[in-house]
RNA sequence: GGCCCCGUCGUCUAGCCUGGUCUAGGACACCGGCCUUUCACGCCGAUAACACGGGUUCAAAUCCCGUCGGGGUCACCA
């Protein structure tokens, strides 16, 4: 039976390289018919777990990837959480103690740094001389007596070689001498998280440990604390970690500012603020940037979309497919099509992803979800009036593949539900401000105002025929009119636009831009 | 700096294990054009990569060695 695990720390948010570590490890899971748990990974923090914890697991649910063990779910092996692990931990450290395997060390933090320095000063690697381990109760006493304090520290065989078979990486070799003498235990009684980590592993009975590449160096430790306890060892497979946008650098949280710099980063964070603000949600670069999974969600990006961008970094079934949904990732993944060379968070290509799970939508879903967005946004009154649902149909289908993500539909469609508009300035500008364009702009609303029935046809007939009558191009009047009623430069089609704004509307709309542009 | 990992178009990748079918395929982006009432879409086209140097071989992106480059990690964080 194959069980991975994905461990969070419960900091209030999902990464979004983390969501491709535990999406590599659900899909490894259920491919295999296996199970995935979750982990919390809380060793350190004490703040409010569950408050922090909620948005997490939340975004697990919201990508659809559910879990068969820990928060929320339980299982048999509970408790999930770290936290509430500590006697296991210290039954391991006491294990690890009487083997000899681990010892108490009575030196300071200082004393540590100094050997450190002087071996660093010395051009040799740092190993710790082990002058205030105590591996007798005489010893302890010794060092107590001094008023030093102890943790334990691990063992660290000093000869040997530890050979790894990965499954990503193949074989790796690590020299055991090259291996600190970790802390294992702190002194006020607390655990570390390797130590915790395998023991966890072993108790929640893991197979495959699928983790970031960054973990690789780590492994040695891990192995000889499991190796001495007696476990089986689970398998490793180091997966290449998520990369900044156009380096090959470790993406990170904290380096937003240089993201920005990123042309497409900037462009797909813009975008998303903007919706965002419209929602009236806050947007400190703590919490809402597009390294965060909530980013996505809230400016109203598909789920499909995220997943099947964040599969193929690093992953790919064949030389072609690039479409593929969690049904077909289950049949098809696996571990020796994982690439081995990080690879680079790319905002626009999954853009791209977005574009074309947005378009298959079936128009009922998307007229749902965005009428959600144009309620919040405070555009359509909360109890909605019943004719709102067919004439957002009529928005949605006329804006078509205009709509990227769900949140576009506030640029889109707020003239259609304001009564007041506003004025793109250059545009208002560029085609209201001339005395002919406004002379033309007035024939035509007297012109508009005889058509019956108000629709696309006879607003198409009425513009070609007003075009050859006054003989002129198309341009000379078309834009116009489009600022006059929408305000905008750009929008869905100008026949669409009138016709859902109606008779009534586009002509007052066409005296108000007309009466402002004399001003 | 030590150790470890990695190195195919700007980016994600296929190909590498099992050398020839690779004058290196696909996708995203970019650029040009067409379509067009704007924007978006769509269509057509173009540019663009085997890090370098040796070797093995009739033949190397593919095998071997070296060099260079990039990254990760070296905590009483996870």
């Amino acid at each position: 039976m194959v069980r991975t695990r994905f461990a969070p720390s419960p900091t209030g948010y999902l990464h979004i390289g983390g969501v491709r570590t535990a999406l590599f490890n659900w899909l490894f899971a259920r491919r295999h018919g296996g199970q995935f748990l979750l982990r919390i990974d809380d060793t350190d923090a004490e703040r409010n777990v569950e408050s922090a914890l909620a948005p997490i697991l939340h975004g697990f649910k919201w990508l659809g990837l559910d879990w068969d063990e820990g928060p929320e779910v339980g299982g048999p092996y509970e408790p999930y959480y770290q936290s509430k692990r500590l006697p296991q931990y210290q039954a391991a450290v006491d294990k690890l103690l009487a083997a000899g395997l681990a010892y108490r060390d009575y030196a300071t933090t200082e004393e540590i740094q100094a050997e450190r320095e002087t071996a660093q000063a010395e051009k040799r690697p740092f190993l710790y001389s082990r002058r205030w381990m105590a591996e007798t109760s005489q010893q302890s006493a010794d060092f107590e007596s001094e008023g030093r304090q102890s943790v334990v520290r691990l063992k660290m065989p000093r000869e040997g070689t530890l050979v790894l078979d990965d499954l990503v990486r193949g074989r790796v070799e690590f020299e055991w001498a090259r291996e600190q003498d970790h802390v294992i235990q702190r002194a006020d009684g607390t655990c570390l998280y390797h130590l915790a980590s395998v023991v966890d592993d072993y108790d929640f009975k893991i197979t495959h440990v699928i983790r970031a590449e960054e973990h690789l160096s780590n492994t040695p430790r891990q192995v000889f604390i499991a190796q001495s306890l007696g476990y089986e060892l689970p398998q490793y497979a180091h997966l290449p970690y998520v990369a900044e946008p156009g380096s090959k650098n470790k993406l990170s949280k904290r380096k937003l500012d240089k993201y920005l710099k990123n042309r497409d980063f900037a462009l797909v964070n813009e975008h998303g603020m903007a919706i965002a603000q419209q929602l009236g949600l806050a947007t400190s670069a703590d919490t809402f940037n597009p390294v965060i999974v909530d980013f996505y969600e809230q400016v109203g990006y598909l789920p499909q979309a995220i997943i099947n961008y964040l599969v193929l970094l690093g992953w790919s079934l064949d030389d072609k497919t690039e479409f593929m949904d969690l049904a077909m990732l289950v049949e098809n993944f696996s571990l020796e099509r994982v690439t081995k060379a990080p690879a680079s968070f790319d905002p626009k290509k999954l853009w791209a992803f977005q574009d074309h799970y947005m378009q298959a939508l079936p128009i009922k879903q998307r007229v749902a979800t965005m009428l959600g967005y144009l309620q919040r946004a405070g555009l359509v009154p909360k109890p909605t009036p019943c004719e709102v649902g067919p004439k957002l149909t009529r928005i949605i289908e006329a804006a078509g593949d205009r709509l990227k993500v769900f949140g576009d539909i506030l640029a889109y469609a707020d003239f259609f539900f304001q009564d007041e508009i506003s004025y793109d300035e250059k545009a208002f500008e560029k085609h209201l401000s001339k005395p002919e364009s406004r002379a033309l702009l007035a024939k035509f609303r007297d012109a508009l105002a005889k058509v019956e029935p108000y629709d696309v046809p006879n607003l198409e007939k009425l513009l070609h025929d007003f075009v050859a009558s006054e003989g002129i191009k198309t341009g000379d009047i078309i834009h116009a009119v489009r600022v006059a009623t929408t305000g905008k430069p750009v929008g869905p089609g100008l026949y669409d636009c009138l016709e859902i704004l109606g008779k009534e509307t586009c002509l007052k709309r066409i005296d108000a831009a007309l009466a402002k542009a004399v001003d």
